[in-house]
DNA sequence: ATCTAATTGCTGCTTAGGCAGTAACAGACC
DNA sequence: GGTCTGTTACTGCCTAAGCAGCAATTAGAT
């Protein structure tokens, strides 16, 4: 509550100094690179995104890939319909809960991903030039630390 | 290049260990909380910083906004626009070089980013809450760092 | 059995950014 | 002078996310 303990304050406030407009600046120049190199492979940094919730993630239907990226079933709607179109997704309506489509990659999308991760680790590297395995170990706590201040919608 | 000394490999790449995706979901998080604070003020935080370039920043024309944020100038033309009809910018063609659209904010806009302050102060107070200094002097070290391996185009 | 509440996916509307192409303009250079 | 190059702002066209509202469907309460 008392606002002299917390690290900013209205008076001494410089965008420059603060961790949000930093957090912003690296998380757009790592996207603009994470585009580029997965280029190659004819899809967007997002797409990958979508595409690992249902590789990797488990999701199984649109409403669970929207839940593991935090985004708006809208916005999801949209994306498969662009995935569906490049073949790397197929929809099935489930026949147990007719309100659910099921998301399933194809077998291009399953090689895709596959010949995606180069371009993708190799940025994250790219990303992490020069930091020791304690620094990298570091810089996850205080971004799952982030996260969890975060997290719960407040009142 | 010996990709064993890389702190990520394609045999190792676990989605939920990745910095990448971290930092991507604590950027998500961050704007959803500076967007519904901001709301009171009738701006988001995009345009929040957009204000911030040309009243911290001293940023006087489109290009130079561009620069310091780092966006095209095709998406700070429209962003103009947005900020313009809501009475917060003034454009006006510069005299000595008809090239150039000097970005004025109007007294309603510096009123408004003003105003605007605690909830970006509180904001960023949330994001750090349980940070030692020094652990926030180390956040921006290793941010700034981030920022310096993915500054520079490659080749 | 019926009414209600919640979930799911979808569709407009808006904000937002990237890219390519264009017109106007400035400065350098011959 | 004229040409060439780079800059600036702007405009379409694309991807992308949020929000509100919708219909279909399911599950729970009574």
């Amino acid at each position: 509550m008392d606002s002299s303990s917390q690290p900013y304050t209205v008076a001494s406030y410089r965008r420059d100094d603060s961790v949000g407009y930093l957090i912003n600046g690296v998380r757009a120049l790592f996207i603009v690179r994470m585009d580029a190199r997965l280029a190659e492979q004819g899809i967007t940094a997002s797409q990958w995104g979508t595409m690992m919730s249902l590789v990797q993630g488990g999701a199984r239907t649109a409403a669970e890939s929207c839940r593991q990226l935090g985004c708006d079933t809208g916005a999801m709607t949209r994306m498969l319909d662009r995935l569906e179109e490049k073949g790397l997704v197929r929809r099935e309506r489930s026949s147990e809960d007719r309100r659910l489509v099921h998301v399933l990659p194809t077998d291009a999308g399953i090689a895709m991903t596959e010949q995606a991760m180069p371009a993708v680790v190799n940025t994250l590297n790219e990303l992490l030039a020069g930091f020791g395995p304690e620094e990298i170990e570091l810089v996850k706590n205080f971004l799952k630390r982030m996260q969890a201040n975060l997290g719960a919608p407040h009142e």
